[in-house]
DNA sequence: CACTTGACCTGTCCGC
DNA sequence: TGCGGACAGGTCAAGT
């Protein structure tokens, strides 16, 4: 579910709430969703502080005063939702899509010395959360194989072409998606640059002139920048640490928006399956 | 090595 | 209403 944008505005919002705070408990209904390898949570967990709160790729790392870091993925459908008994005492906001917590999809819940609480919820189990050594976390395979940080002041154009040559036999689309070209890209950033940039998703990589991947490039940077400006995009499950949803769906171009007229040429988008991924184009902008 | 497919889960929506 | 099947924003392992 979340992809760069909607991970960076959690990462925000953590920052903003979190730092500081020392953990007294935590509970996991699920080992898959939260595994306690050797006791690691009595010894490196409870009575920690949380020092800092990083980003790499659509992984978030929260860095604890033990030298441990809890890494966490959300995946499809996680959720990190943080309530303090002051703001949320009567009822909770309307415009929040998460009610009383926790509930059925709670899968592992902090407890914080105010009695505050972090709460890591996810419907489909896919997402994870594990305690590492800080010094470790940059050995992980994940962090060893990820692309380049797409929206990275340093990051040109150049090297962004570059990435894609490894992909060559393979669709424009299905290389963006590859989180070891460039990170953080889903499937709704890849449809929505690939509009911006007039590529059709099915291109093979290396039929693509460099002023094409030129265009992908700024497409790109300017649609996950404006996703952050508008606290990401929530199609069924995001939210933020509030657990209110992200305004990005709101000017999205093509994604979820078939039968629409598009706002460039007025054709009507279209949805099909590429890469075994739903997928939307305007058919007259985005030829073959 | 490059590339594709299936698996991991639960919930919702759509057509009959 | 009920039921079966398709689908959902991500990654890995295993296959060709």
């Amino acid at each position: 579910m979340p992809e760069l944008p909607e991970v960076e505005t959690v990462r925000r919002g953590l920052h903003e709430l979190i730092i500081g705070r020392t953990v007294v408990a935590s509970k996991s209904d699920n080992p898959k969703s939260f595994p306690n390898a050797s006791g690691q949570v009595e010894s490196f967990l409870l009575g920690a502080t949380i020092t800092g709160i990083r980003r790499r790729a659509k992984v978030l790392m929260i860095d604890l005063s033990t030298n441990y870091t809890l890494v966490i993925h959300l995946k499809m459908t996680g959720q990190l939702v943080y309530r303090g008994k002051r703001a949320f005492g009567a009822g909770h906001p309307t415009d929040s899509l998460v009610g009383e917590l926790p509930d059925k999809s709670t899968r592992v819940t902090l407890t914080f010395t105010d009695k505050s609480k972090l709460f890591f919820n996810d419907q489909r189990k896919f997402g994870w959360m594990k305690l590492i050594p800080t010094d470790e976390v940059w050995a992980l395979p994940f962090m060893q194989k990820v692309g380049p940080e797409p929206l990275e002041d340093d990051f040109t154009p150049l090297q962004f072409a570059e990435r894609f040559t490894r992909r060559a036999r393979t669709s424009i689309k299905a290389a963006l998606l590859d989180q070891t070209v460039i990170a953080g890209v889903g499937n709704i950033y890849a449809d929505e640059s690939l509009w911006g940039a007039k590529l059709h998703p099915q291109r093979q990589v290396n039929t693509i002139m460099p002023a094409e991947f030129g265009a992908l490039y700024t497409e790109l940077r300017l649609v996950m920048n404006r996703a952050i400006d508008k606290g990401g995009s929530t199609d069924r499950n995001y939210v933020n640490v509030e657990g209110k949803r992200g305004s990005y769906m709101d000017f999205a171009r093509v994604f979820r928006r078939e039968g629409m007229e598009c706002t460039r040429c007025g054709t009507t988008i279209i949805k099909f399956k590429a890469t075994g991924r739903g997928t939307h184009i305007c058919p007259h902008c985005q030829q073959p």
